[in-house]
DNA sequence: TTGAAAGCGCTAACAT
DNA sequence: ATGTTAGCGCTTTCAA
């Protein structure tokens, strides 16, 4: 920067007039500076900016599983919307979490998002997009909260703590799956959902039951095997035990398309036909889960648009709005295809 | 800091090198040290850190397209091997790029891959992993050289350009693929590869109409069909152009798992049996190219350890390694699925 | 409209 | 073993 000042013949401040669009330097001068620090190749240190402002004009994107893709169309449209603000987002992959066996490897998964979600507070990142969050993460938020970190959740929420939030209603979207393999004659329905501590696939587990009971129905599998990983092995494993089992099953609800597609893995194993034997439905519409000739029934939700409107509610609190916690519900959609 | 140094009584000083580990404090004051610093709830700020040691202890991972999940399998091996070594990996979502059109798109595309490069610079990062480098990315690679910005190139590489890279061979594993269909009788192999400029793609195009000269055969599909996008879109458009070309064709050797998705959901528009009419192979093995009924034959690439290695070769760069530039090839494997 | 100078929070060389 | 201090590269207040 002094090279630039040196070169011009001009003060420091004035360069950084020049190059922020502050202004307090004239037209021409500005001209100036900027073809000067152009020809030099000289470009602004962030870090120092960051330094002086106390804003990194970056926003942090915590993936519990960047393998996951539902939530990497999410992260597209975050990407996409904080571009349009002149904000970079920084995406990291916090692993763990997902496959936590027991409640150490679960309080191990709190720990590690914590950590990754302070190192991007300390790199004075201005705020965090949350996903996959679970009761566990709970003090994280109200750690949050208290130190005026702006914060929202995207998809799933930790009930109980004010914070922004946009989904879908996951309780309906799952109502929906019933009432659709009911109107296909479906009556023998297992329901295999996901972590019990995630809110979203409570609301859904809730959903499925409730619609079965408007039925006069139940689940057609045990309590126990209804939680689970929200993954495919996870997924194979439970269809297994299930088909195992011998109880009559005429359809298989699952909390996600991951689930479902590990169920299908378990259809395909044990010769079990789908749909004709047996109907599968997912919830989340990945857009793997229409791959190849057996497209799966699902629920489509608007994966870009919640990473769009998050962004978008996150620069309303970075910009100082300390309103009540809004919570932003959109349109989900059920997409029957081959599986049902 | 200050704080922190004022309630135990000592420097600043004292207080860096008790948290850094720095040695220059006797033990016991550094626990106490310690001790107040957890208590007032004191973390360093990584900018200021940042700023006076010149390195943010972490480096950035671009990714074209953070949807495509066999990129983000690498990104989770990356991201596993940098936190055994203490380092944050930050993941840029770069966009554009993989859909683009004509030339003006593809400029934009290698700008803003620049754009985000010099961003991760401009903090500092300590160096740069590159996927989905295409040619017209070269003045980037070279501009990092020339600024002794370390960086490695995954899977994909910019050929002509010195520098580190990590990845499988190319041309070998196309080259398994077409004698894994001619083993099985086919004849009328079409070859739907990727960009023209990308170089994995241009190897593996090479090996697919190698190994097919070798066994006195060419390419069942005209030369001008042959390149296109890595997408299924792609693969889709592509092989409905190819069967409404009504040249009889007995396989589809496509240039990743992408593109044969895409195939796959052509079959079964137009009706056609896979693998019994027509069988399709990808090359990638990203995981969901085994989802469902129908499993995709392809050949099966080390993502998590490109990943890993990649991130190891970046770390002797930053500890100051300037040997020539490595190449590393890991093995892969033919994965004959459903669809041959 | 422009320049001088203080200071963001830390580290590291140097002095004690 | 501990403290003092300069300075990383920038922004911003204040003075000219």
């Amino acid at each position: 920067m002094n090279d630039v000042a040196r070169v011009a013949g001009v003060s420091s401040a004035s360069v950084s007039y020049a190059l922020t669009g502050a202004p307090g330097v004239s037209d021409e001068l500005r001209e100036r500076i900027r073809a000067i620090a152009n020809e030099l190749g000289y470009r602004p240190s962030l870090v120092a900016q960051g330094l002086k402002t106390g804003r990194a004009r970056s926003i942090g994107l915590l993936l519990t599983d960047i393998t996951n893709p539902f939530y990497t169309e999410i992260a597209a449209g975050a990407v996409a919307a904080a571009g349009d603000l002149g904000y970079e987002v920084l995406i990291s992959h916090v692993g763990l979490g997902q496959d936590a066996g027991g409640d150490d490897a679960d309080d191990a998964g709190a720990a590690r998002l914590a950590t990754v979600a302070r190192a991007h507070i300390d790199r004075y990142s201005s705020g965090l997009l949350l996903t996959s969050l679970l009761a566990r993460d709970q003090p994280l938020l109200a750690e949050l909260r208290r130190t005026h970190v702006p914060a929202v959740q995207l998809y799933r929420r930790v009930p109980g703590e004010p914070s922004d939030w946009v989904g879908i209603d996951d309780h309906a979207a799952a109502g929906e799956i019933i009432n659709h393999l009911l109107t296909t004659g479906r009556r023998h329905i297992a329901v295999l959902g996901g972590q019990r501590s995630s809110y979203a696939s409570a609301a859904r587990e809730a959903g499925f039951v409730d619609a079965l009971s408007a039925a006069g129905l139940q689940p057609a599998n045990p309590d126990q095997g209804r939680w689970g990983d929200i993954s495919r092995r996870s997924g194979l494993e439970r269809a297994r035990e299930l088909f195992a089992r011998g109880t009559p099953i005429d359809a298989v609800a699952c909390g996600n398309d991951l689930i479902a597609l590990g169920v299908l893995d378990a259809c395909r194993e044990d010769g079990f036909a789908v749909p004709d034997d047996v109907a599968v439905t997912g919830l989340d519409d990945m857009s793997f889960a229409s791959v190849g000739p057996l497209q799966l029934t699902t629920v489509t939700v608007p994966r870009e648009l919640i990473g769009r409107r998050g962004v978008q509610m996150l620069f309303r609190r970075i910009e100082g709005d300390s309103g009540p916690p809004v919570e932003e519900v959109l349109p989900h959609q059920l997409r029957p295809r081959d599986t049902t």
